[in-house]
DNA sequence: ACCTTGAATCGACGGATTTCGATTCAAGGC
DNA sequence: GCCTTGAATCGAAATCCGTCGATTCAAGGT
């Protein structure tokens, strides 16, 4: 329960007041829309992978020319699969220069992490 | 092709042991596959819906005949989306008499919901 | 036995996803 | 200016997914 953000500039936290969590109480149908959504752009091996690449560098962020060669697959294939993880919301891109950098957002995983857990977050004190 | 251990009393503390965390270490291929599989079944409003109906329900169980009607789709549509959560093992089934009864498999969601989660470290302030 | 009701399986259709090669756009270096 | 390198966009092809109606299976009631 130390505080996340202690000075942190980028404005953030949002995500753990906004869904009650898919498992305490009923997803009307436009929640389930929204939420299967996010949860599509999690649903390949691709996008998981990129994802956790760039979730776990050291710097926060990652080149595309890291990321490209590390698949088995075309350059477009790979930069469409961040554009879906873009669109999602889970990750920012930056271009510095030649070169494209994405970084994790981590409001997103943390808002799918919150709908996934039946006991309620760590900072609502709650029985 | 079976799919579930249900009969595990008592909390088990699966998570840690079985995944690190997509955000805090990388995944090889073979973990990403397998995740993404699961990510795949909550990758549809219909199956979300079902999931959290099913875990919402007080008795810890529903029956079909009460889930079919709450869609617009058709009974083998219904059907179809609730194997996949079957198969997921995110939920199992048991018959009673003419009735078929679907409850939660916490174990998978836990799972799923141990994956997003961030090392609980403090935040690392960047840029 | 037969019939009724609830649920799963089958086969098919249409739409979405994944992937590719080719091309285009962005930024820098010559 | 032109060329090189890195990344995104553009069709197109193959596959996968969600949905349906028809059928089959399971259990009970008569």
């Amino acid at each position: 329960m130390s505080n996340q953000e202690v000075g942190a500039p980028g404005p953030r936290g949002a995500a753990e007041d906004c869904c009650p969590g898919l498992l305490t109480s009923s997803l009307n149908e436009e929640e389930s829309v929204e939420l299967a959504r996010a949860f599509k752009a999690l649903a390949d091996p691709v996008r998981l992978r990129l994802l956790s690449m760039i979730a776990t560098q050291d710097g926060g962020e990652v080149c595309v020319c890291d990321l490209t060669p590390a698949f088995d697959l075309s350059q477009p294939t790979v930069s469409h699969h961040l554009k879906l993880l873009r669109e999602a919301g889970l990750i920012a891109a930056e271009r510095r220069g030649t070169w494209v950098y994405y970084r994790l957002l981590p409001g997103a995983t943390d808002r799918l992490a919150t709908v996934l857990t039946r006991a309620p977050g760590p900072e609502t004190a709650q029985t």
